[in-house]
DNA sequence: CAGATGGTTTAGCCTAGCCTAAAATACTGG
DNA sequence: CCAGTATTTTAGGCTAGGCTAAACCATCTG
């Protein structure tokens, strides 16, 4: 049997797909990772992903320019997409079929998206429909690796007055999660924004009837997609200045100062 | 929270759930398990599971005479226990809740085994309405720990005109689970033995309206249960007596000589 | 433009698991 | 009961992945 392109890829350890799948995660949130991102997003030493870099940018999951950061290669992308795709099919699969609430998945899809072949991927993907999404909104990579990245404003950047539906929030913190359910704040739930205080200040949403009261790093966390009539870009420029930046986790600007490959 | 004794067990690496686990299949096989028996069994080195057998002991999961082979300790048998467990749990979700034949599920089990929760695993059974056997007749050791640990006669044991029911085969042989299922040989299969040649020859069955013949190697793999009524002692010795030994992997009289704790 | 600073890399080390080759022990047959 | 064979263990090495401490570089600041 001749050269088969998707065939078995060279099996990658469980560390590597945790490499990657954080160095995409990173690449797709800040344009490229940095080292010490990758440790913090993987709890290990800097230098322990040095290592791990010079090893996988000579396997050519990624290119590296020292001391500036690395970036996916194709071959690398593609990996990464496999093992989100997992993760996020696991996901959704313990939630409708076995009944996990969704503040538990995380955890568990973590540890299994490593074992679970793709057959079985498959599979789980057939008995529910192949979704887009999991559970908390994340879209679910194709078996070909094609996923939809567009990106969202988030609650945070609404303005008072829209209507808008949630699309995600990140799976990762359980109590989070847990609060979220409580209030109803689901993807696919239709916000309505009551109100804002000033200068940062917490945010009231009508969410069928219940008028919840969000802060603004948790309105930071959770992804909309706008449901008021065609709105024009100035506006929309406005109702994001209002809120912006002082709480999101990092200000795309000065978080990757170091991101082109030609310095000068 | 003062000490809990079944409490989240100081996790164990995949080999040393592989090692456990196999040295359980070994010792209620043989009784205790030879360095060989399990390098063979796990495909490594025999040098390399003198190493892990030193570890494993000094960690209390077995006792190990040196050149006389190891047996478990009941911290040992309880982990092994819980991997056994996980493994046919699996194998049973796969195949009768996601599709899968009963000829690939091995694998896809061995895999999982070590990255399941127990609450998954616990979701599953109760999804599956907690079995009690897999889905090729090996028991499913309850949560915490029993397991039946009946042993059976083999189909080669069993003399013509005997009737019986299909118990058990092992999960390890794909082609031959594949082709005993083309036969209706699966657990819980009613057999009547119609016929057997002399000298180890062919062996011919009826099941439902079929009448397979089957060697004498295949037979001594398929587990069975006498359903012919109450026979005597003696004419099951002599059945017997008229097909063991030969063609079963290993006589128990010789196959650990070096068994036993005290030499002399 | 010279430090100071903070992120990155190198150097050197450790553990778990595996290997091969050689030494040690147990078992067998004569 | 002694020698040969088979099994087991020891000795010495290797790789993946991790760590700390120290050196390095880019950038920001005075």
């Amino acid at each position: 049997m001749p050269a088969r392109s998707a065939a078995t890829p060279p099996p990658l350890t469980e560390p590597v797909e945790d490499y990657l799948k954080a160095i995409y995660e990173l690449e797709t949130r800040f344009g490229a990772a940095a080292t010490s991102e990758v440790a913090s997003a993987l709890d290990v030493a800097p230098a322990s992903v040095t290592g791990m870099i010079r090893r996988l940018a000579s396997q050519g999951f990624l290119d590296h320019v020292p001391y500036r950061g690395v970036q996916l290669t194709p071959l690398g992308r593609r990996a990464a997409l496999r093992t989100i795709r997992r993760h996020r099919i696991l996901e959704t699969y313990l939630t409708k079929v076995l009944g996990y609430p969704w503040d538990c998945v995380h955890d568990e899809a973590e540890r299994l998206e490593h074992a679970a072949s793709d057959d079985l991927i498959n599979r789980m993907a057939a008995a529910l429909g192949n979704p887009t999404a999991d559970p908390h909104g994340a879209p679910i990579p194709t078996a070909d690796g094609v996923v939809d990245e567009r990106t969202h404003r988030t609650l945070a950047d609404l303005a008072v007055g829209e209507h808008a539906r949630m699309v995600r929030v990140s799976d990762k913190d359980p109590s989070l999660l847990r609060y979220l359910a409580e209030i109803a704040l689901q993807p696919g739930a239709e916000i309505t924004v009551v109100a804002r205080a000033p200068f940062d200040g917490p945010i009231t949403l009508r969410i069928g009837a219940c008028e919840p009261v969000v802060g603004p790093k948790l309105a930071a966390q959770v992804l909309v997609e706008s449901m008021t009539a065609t709105m024009p870009a100035s506006d929309v420029a406005n109702a994001a200045s209002l809120s912006a930046a002082a709480d999101r986790p990092r200000d795309e600007a000065d978080a990757r100062p170091r991101t082109r490959k030609s310095a000068r």
